[in-house]
DNA sequence: TTGTGGTAGCGAAAGCTTTCGCTATAATCA
DNA sequence: TGATTATAGCGAAAGCTTTCGCTACCACAA
């Protein structure tokens, strides 16, 4: 809790009594879990970065990209500067894609 | 407008009134602009859709993959199903990526 | 036990967005 | 022209999210 609201704090000048609030919130719609055994609760996440931001992901091509990943992919490539290592990967999965089709 | 307050109504169910406070609120967000000579008056999207998705996909890079477009690409193309077309321009951006680099 | 500091929660205020009723104005038609 | 229909706008209600004041509780020190 008080790491959370230091940061909430820190970046809105917001109150303690908004950082519970928020938290119970987001307890309520099911973003965040809490463990209520200990003192002070411990919240942790509901869904793991990761698979946020899959889910962002998929819903951006489903919105705007007429559900084409591939239509992101390009315009994503078209404006990116990618190191060696990174080109060369995507080559590979592209390979891969390329086997299984 | 009446066009637009058909997809709206056809969407929603909400009435034309509704449709018209919607548009002059994006009006004063500069979501769009109108042209008030005709009759009924004309609205059109102040950025073109394109312009808009490489907006949103670049917001979500930056939120999101941390900056890395990269990090996004290869997330994306990990769960997509792609023609062969599509692989090959995919090659052939990485190409050029890499020649500039 | 009583006071003090950290923790939790409730209820409501403040601030958006969304929705619509009602009114006014413009256009069309008989 | 007068009546009828389409168009535009205003102001407020309804419905969220965000924010906070105030209260209550709990643990620990004096």
């Amino acid at each position: 809790m008080r790491a959370i609201h230091a940061q909430l704090a820190d970046a809105k000048g917001t109150t303690y009594s908004t950082t519970v609030k928020m938290l119970s919130v987001m307890l309520g719609k099911g973003l965040v879990k809490r463990d209520e055994q200990a003192t002070p609760h411990i919240y942790r996440a509901a869904m793991t970065r990761d698979r946020a931001a899959r889910k962002l992901l998929s819903e951006l091509i489903e919105k705007v990209y007429d559900g084409s990943a591939m239509s992101l992919v390009l315009q994503a490539l078209a404006s990116s500067k990618a190191s060696k290592e990174e080109i060369e990967e995507a080559r590979k999965l592209l390979d891969e894609m390329e086997d299984k089709s």
